[in-house]
RNA sequence: GCGCCUGUAGCUCAGCUGGAUAGAGCAACUGCCUUCUAAGCAGUGGGUCAGGAGUUCGAAUCUCUUCAGGCGCGCCA
């Protein structure tokens, strides 16, 4: 229906605008949508306004020519203008209800559409360094980019989800040293760097491997005073895996393996899968000609993009006005991260997405600019990039601030959230807000039984309509479906539940247009809050059985609606409360 | 200093590609369970949309500016 009026108006537009570049103008700005709410009809345009501000003259004017046309072609029931130049347009009650059948008929489809199939999309998303359990900083990451995934999903794209494992860095060689002197300790006198990590994992770790390692080479690790953490840490590293490269090297993947495999369970629990795992060190080493990361560096090179300055090779990036050069290999030989991402990037790239969309911390953002450039100076276009920013999240228990500590291996863990409040609502509570914004995440309230837990307020809706089904069934066994007392208007308490479902496809367009989950959030909220309205105003099961009929087909139509939407969001809708 | 984000009801937040009287929940007060799940519903009160200027027929929404808060600015990852 919305197509025709569209089609009118332009048909409209080009009866008084004879510049075809205007009318595509206007019907791009425009916008022809389900109205708020049935006080504004059906349909609502505001194309009179947007091409009133073009010919320079009255909307209203407009509005009442526009009126005319939409009423002679008679497929509507009431055409009227109203405020500065809308025009509501209220559709004759059968095509206001019919999106009930089709609901019903397309189900767990209802919603999606093709509007990008041309789009590869490739999202990379938490990708936290392997050398340790997710927290829940991660946590956030997980949901939105898992989410994200199903929504463009939905709507056509072919979505590829990545998680890029840094094991090629310091950081793992932190790692392993940890679970080294962990596993020798009784040797050196507990002797423990300050720097290394201290978490229980990495005792757990080292349980693990216990068999399967020999570690009797590593006890002779001289201890001295070192000016420094940073020193004294790398220090320890060099030492070890001189006493003994082999184990050094097993310990390292056996632990590495541990990890990611933790990681990868943890994420499961959150109902987040990977498509791929995409390992730093696969892209090989600089020394050797062939890497990944040899090509990418030589390829600046070449081109005139990367230099050489103070022994180092730097990347110019000043293409995407970021502040100043930065470093690809350091002047003792070694690749920077920044190396490896500038490789990753070009690698993704010449996957042949058409879309790469990362996902990063807040903190990273001083580090978007570079990877533009980089992308850029190996011939690609940085459009093809989209860095989504998550911040933070606090979390809040007993209305107090839990404390992150990474340095001392306590923390509130990804793993810990779940455990405590289930994987659906913690999905849920991390999605509720935009992404780029501080969250401040209230466990009690997740937990709560009252009306602000939005979470529980959504899922009592579908649980209640589950068992009204059930209930009807009972009543009725051969109970049949029509909608034909809504179309003829002898029930019309279900109308503000019939318009609202029919926005949810507008819904998802938003939110996969903006990238933005807790649009559909908002949305079931509202839908749910009709749905307990109409539940406490008509009691269903006194109906007539004809009313019953319709009833529950628009019942169902709700439920349906609010599990499609719950599924854009990785969530469960629960049959039973 | 530079960059990014934020400032909407007492609290937590929607609304931001400009549009119809600025919304919701909580908290306060008042009603609704002999009937389908009260984790529910209905109602009342509560706002200089941080301040100022500009663009516009129209600004919470766009631009500039001031103030306040958060985060980031390594040859770390």
């Amino acid at each position: 229906m919305i197509d025709a009026i569209n089609k009118e108006v332009e048909n409209f537009l080009s009866s008084i605008i004879n510049n075809k570049k205007n009318i595509n103008s206007v019907m791009e700005k425009c916008s022809t949508a389900i109205s708020d709410d049935l006080s504004k009809g059906h349909i609502t345009t505001n194309v009179c306004m947007i091409a009133a501000s073009i010919l320079k003259v009255n909307p209203k004017k407009l509005a009442d020519d526009l009126k005319i046309r939409l009423e002679e072609i008679n497929k509507f029931d009431k055409v009227e203008t109203a405020g500065p130049g809308f025009i509501n347009v209220s559709l004759k009650r059968e095509d206001f209800a019919s999106i009930i059948n089709l609901i019903n008929k397309s189900k767990n489809s209802f919603g999606s559409s093709k509007a990008r199939k041309e789009n590869k999309v490739q999202i990379e998303f938490v990708s936290a360094n392997p050398t340790g359990p997710l927290h829940v900083g991660h946590g956030r990451g997980a949901a939105y980019g898992d989410a994200i995934a199903r929504i463009l999903e939905s709507t056509g794209a072919s979505v590829e989800k990545e998680y890029y494992v840094n094991d090629a860095g310091r950081q793992i060689d932190i790692l392993t040293a940890s679970v080294i002197l962990k596993l020798i300790k009784n040797d050196i006198n507990n002797y423990f760097p300050e720097n290394a990590y201290k978490g229980e994992y990495i005792d757990e770790i080292g349980k693990k491997l216990g068999q399967e390692v020999n570690v009797d080479d590593f006890k002779s690790l001289s201890t001295s005073d070192y000016k420094n953490p940073e020193e004294e840490i790398d220090n320890i590293i060099y030492e070890l895996e001189k006493l003994n490269k082999e184990s050094w090297n097993l310990i390292k993947n056996l632990s590495l393996k541990e990890i990611v495999k933790s990681i990868e369970d943890d994420l499961k629990a959150f109902n987040v899968n990977f498509d791929k795992w995409f390992y730093e060190s696969s892209m090989g080493k600089v020394d050797d000609e062939t890497s990944d990361i040899a090509t990418s560096i030589n390829k600046l090179k070449k081109d005139g993009h990367a230099y050489e300055k103070d022994k180092a090779i730097w990347l110019n990036t000043d293409i995407s006005g970021d502040d100043k050069h930065r470093v690809l290999v350091r002047d003792n030989g070694k690749t920077t991260y920044f190396a490896s991402d500038v490789a990753y990037h070009k690698n993704k790239i010449d996957r042949g997405f058409d879309k790469l969309i990362n996902v990063w911390g807040a903190d990273h953002h001083g580090y978007i600019k570079r990877i533009e450039a980089s992308i850029e100076n190996l011939g690609s276009s940085k459009n093809k990039l989209v860095v989504k920013l998550v911040q933070f999240a606090n979390l809040f228990k007993d209305g107090k601030k839990i404390k992150m500590s990474t340095r001392s291996g306590e923390f509130f863990t990804l793993k810990n959230l779940i455990e405590d409040i289930g994987s659906d609502a913690a999905r849920f509570y991390y999605l509720s807000k935009q992404a780029d914004q501080h969250l401040d995440f209230d466990l009690d309230l997740a937990k709560s039984d009252s009306k602000e837990n939005i979470f529980y307020y959504i899922q009592y809706a579908h649980a209640r309509i589950v068992s009204l089904e059930e209930k009807v069934v009972d009543k009725y066994s051969d109970i049949k479906r029509n909608i034909t007392n809504i179309n003829n208007g002898n029930y019309i308490e279900c109308d503000n539940l019939i318009h609202e479902i029919s926005k949810f496809p507008d819904i998802v367009n938003k939110s996969a247009n903006s990238l933005q989950p807790h649009v559909i959030i908002y949305y079931l909220k509202d839908l749910s809050q009709l749905f307990h309205s109409f539940y406490n105003d008509n009691h269903v099961l006194s109906e007539s059985e004809e009313n019953m009929q319709s009833i529950m087909e628009c019942l169902t139509a709700v439920k349906q609606v609010i599990s499609n939407g719950l599924n854009l969001l990785g969530i469960t809708p629960m049959q039973k409360m």
